[in-house]
DNA sequence: GTCTATAGCTTGATAGAC
DNA sequence: GTCTATCAAGCTATAGAC
């Protein structure tokens, strides 16, 4: 290389961001090159494909990280209220609280490419596989846990768009803490 | 006028469509224009403001219809959780079951302009005031209605998230059944 | 692997005819 | 009150130097 760059992972988190907060539409490539100092050209060399090769790829880490981190470790051999426990407190960090939207939802919006929307479908998708799962392995038959799993989805999406209009975090961190009753029917325990 | 043309009301009926799927930015002067059958003149001679104007217009027209139908009814003399399945059933209606996104998270995405942001999260806490006061009028305590107002909200915009991405609308329709539960701990009551 | 420069198109917005 | 024609700015994408 001729001069010092930007690594991939600090590249694809500054993209992240950018395809996050504004949308497909709105993440333009001057923001984008703002975002992570390239120019127009050197994005195009990292990602011949263009804005919608820079969105798979946000997306595709996305999923790596929201599997390996998130919906793998629903599946291990905890008891199931603990598994959601976790998760619960994963996505907390994921979506800082509240602060951060969902990437899912700001692709989902208007124009994204019809690639890039089957995508999030399909992110979407296992998501609710994964919790129903969980559900399941807590006891609930297969069509109770498929609502449980699309309920908790619902409180989570519901809870990040909240944060985003009124800039109030609370019902969203509410929502991960009833997260395991929701999905286990296990109340939180209280100690004594 | 030289020509016919589109009355206000269906033209903001179309304006509304194109800024709710496609979001601000997604909302071009060309959607627009193929939407309304109009030229982008006759727009700027109807909506002097350009765009935002369009905008502003959308999102009032939206608020008076929500305000007249939905929040208003809210605190009429009936018991509360009667007001409250009539709200469900009009936002059954409003939002066609669940098929057409919310107005107010489109427009809250990305960059529409900082006045219309503040229009839409005022828009957002006078339907939370709304909520909040039916539950405190079937007993709760300010703390716990504003709890299940925020609640409520939450569900609603999941369940319309959900629904756009996913395509299946139950979830929302569910959220719908359960409202009068959920803000007036009101159980569905069952005949006989 | 970055940059400057620019092509070609679309955007939001205007001018002026009818 | 609509239209055609046009503008400057922004957009995605590309060419080519270093």
């Amino acid at each position: 290389m001729r001069t010092p760059t930007i690594d991939d992972d600090q590249l694809l988190d500054r993209l992240t961001e950018v395809f996050r907060v504004h949308g497909y539409e709105g993440a333009s490539l001057s923001r984008i090159s703002e975002a992570t100092g390239l120019q127009r050209a050197s994005l195009y060399h990292r990602f011949p494909g263009g804005k919608e090769e820079m969105a798979e790829a946000v997306l595709r880490r996305a999923d790596d990280w929201f599997i390996s981190h998130i919906l793998a470790p629903l599946s291990d051999d905890q008891p199931p209220s603990q598994r959601v426990e976790r998760m619960a407190k994963r996505l907390a960090h994921f979506y800082d609280s509240g602060e951060h939207s969902c990437l899912l939802d700001s692709l989902s919006l208007g124009d994204a490419e019809a690639a890039l929307q089957c995508h999030v479908e399909q992110s979407f998708t296992a998501w609710l596989g994964a919790m129903t799962a969980v559900a399941r392995a807590a006891g609930a038959t297969a069509a109770v846990a498929k609502r449980q799993a699309s309920d908790a989805l619902v409180q989570i999406q519901g809870g990040l768009v909240f944060s985003r209009v009124t800039g109030d975090t609370r019902p969203f961190r509410r929502v991960l803490k009833n997260l395991p009753e929701l999905l286990t029917g296990a109340g939180v325990k209280k100690p004594g």
